[in-house]
DNA sequence: TTGAAAGCGCTAACAA
DNA sequence: TTGTTAGCGCTTTCAA
């Protein structure tokens, strides 16, 4: 078949009709073919193969999913803040190697900075039809989605925990990564951590900084708010922040980035100030090339490719009618030391701090 | 409504019949009104909005495309090698922004390095009667391709040209882009250029790997064939690729990498041997970091925002009818100075080469 | 302006 | 083993 040019008219696609016509069998004899039932005597059979074959006969799962009972349509819905971010896609790519394996598609979308996109997308979604959602909530407000849960769809939330549904749920240990990436740096000598995070309306950032905070006071270690900087939306806002906070009298000896692009705006930062051998830093969230620059930098690892497997395996569960009580799945982070976490407080400190230890 | 919990039974959401009778009307004023179609009375259609919010109704997409005449699905698929790799997510977050104008999701999908699951991904996608395809292609052979193409499902295909169909394409000028990254480097005064490619199946390496080949010949250089590197699979095999090609007595005083982990790969061979100030290196394809690196990495950019954004509008003016000649839409790159293709030429060449200027 | 009937492509339930 | 009928949720066609 020479290969076509355009694609103007309406696509004509051969139907089970068009094949029972040409095999000369009923609608049901084809579909039962088709769907591999029993009952098919050979010769029969091997007609209808052949017909399918000849008219390159592919069935509409749309109409299937219509008429059958339970609805399925063999397809999820993915919702992300975005696509492009390195997190997000490694969670994207495990739901995909985990539906795969069920022959379900992955619809997915994301929020791009536009939180309103949240309920566009998971309208768009439900209208679909899709069997169940994996969903990376922007703000506290999931109130949109009562519709959707009503109607009884699966959905399962990565990375953020949602405020107001009680749903399942799976993320990193937030908490816990924050407070030993604080420790670690605490060990290295440090008392002055200064704490940059991203917008303090996610749970995540909360998590993150309530395990700085924990770690801080522990060490019996008070800290002046001018060490801490929130809301930080992108990296240039946590480069300029970090620069603000470095060039104050009482400046940190290190710090904590609660988030990947705070992390690589910190970086500019001490680059700009020539300060990256001097001030220590760790970073949450692992990213491409840490290791590669200098000093490496020290992160905080999360397994995003385990978080969308297990959110995946769960969405699938409750798909497949497990109704028990929804759950919420920790995954524990993992300490990285490159070097950018391991530079030596000062020895000498200046004079007098407005809160010692 | 207080949050439900579990999910077992079937979903059982309202339709169309369920509206009607709550409004006490047909079921044909419904559709009406849900579609936005003018001829119904403010009151019946005031009474119809009413028990649409009552019921939480949304129109179950799926079956409104199975009746209408031009089956529309408002769903396109894109098959990419692998969501996570930057360049793809990139050209998928183009996609879906230009496709949310329109309303239409995106079926998103990745081969994994398994060139058979392109297939698997085509039928899947086909099957749920998706309007378009966006492809990203693995190998040479597009065959099994020819029953969609055959159905006249629109396809384009991005980064690559595929070998046998002749469909639309939009991709980056690998062949210039790769001549300018070449010429930049002998302006630099390298006369002993390294070149290391990924799989030579690909048309896009072959491009690439022209427009070096001639820039070296328009300079009058020939190319010992130990200066080739071809067929690296993955970083840690062009890193060892690059430790061979600068650990021989000719060894080049440049390096261009034709792809991104090639890039990365070379990165880490040059630290280790402690050349990464010694030996130049242009890369083809930005990456996140690269103008954090010490020293900061020349790359010739790619733009896979416009790839996407070209790919999606080619694609919705097929959907939308156009049956124009198959077009091929040449993107062109940038050469973004940094540092590392900019590490001059050592002064006093080694005795003699096996192939002189 | 409104509605009844038919049917999109397929499968469930029931006959033959 | 094979086929017939009905109908999934919706829109088209045509009649009231």
């Amino acid at each position: 078949m020479s290969p076509l040019s355009g694609s103007g008219g309406a696509l004509n696609r051969p139907t089970m009709k068009d094949v029972a016509a040409l095999a000369g069998v009923s609608l049901k004899t084809v579909s039962r073919v088709v769907n591999g039932e029993s009952g098919v005597s050979a010769p029969l059979a091997e007609r209808v193969e052949s017909a399918c074959r000849q008219l390159h006969f592919h069935p509409n799962l749309g109409a299937r999913s219509l008429r059958r009972g339970d609805g399925r349509t063999a397809t999820i819905g993915l919702v992300l803040e975005d696509i492009a971010n390195p997190f997000s896609a490694a969670v994207h790519r495990a739901v995909e190697t985990v539906a795969m394996t069920r022959d379900v598609a992955v619809l997915a979308g994301s929020l791009n900075e536009n939180p309103q996109r949240e309920r566009e997308l998971v309208a768009a979604f439900s209208a679909r039809r899709v069997d169940g959602l994996i969903i990376m909530p922007t703000g506290g407000d999931q109130s949109h989605l009562v519709d959707e849960r009503h109607a009884g769809i699966p959905m399962v939330f990565v990375d953020r925990a949602p405020e107001l549904l009680d749903v399942d749920v799976v993320l990193s240990d937030n908490y816990e990564g924050a407070r030993a990436a604080t420790r670690h740096l605490l060990a290295a000598g440090h008392r002055r951590i200064g704490f940059l995070g991203d917008r303090t309306g996610i749970a995540t950032l909360r998590d993150r900084q309530a395990g700085f905070s924990r770690a801080m006071a522990d060490a019996g270690i008070l800290v002046p708010a001018d060490h801490v900087a929130l809301d930080l939306d992108t990296m240039r806002a946590a480069e300029e922040a970090t620069v603000r906070m470095l060039t104050t009298a009482y400046a940190p000896t290190a710090l904590f980035t609660a988030q990947n692009l705070i992390t690589i705006g910190a970086i500019h930062a001490l680059r700009r100030l020539l300060r990256q051998r001097s001030v220590a830093l760790v970073g949450f969230d692992d990213f491409l090339l840490a290791d590669l620059l200098e000093p490496a930098v020290t992160v905080v690892a999360q397994d995003p490719h385990l978080i969308g497997t297990r959110a995946a395996e769960l969405l699938f569960r409750r798909i497949g009618g497990d109704s028990s009580p929804c759950s919420h799945t920790v995954i524990a982070t993992r300490l990285v030391p490159r070097g950018s976490g391991e530079l030596p407080a000062p020895v000498a400190t200046p004079a007098a701090g407005p809160l010692g230890e």
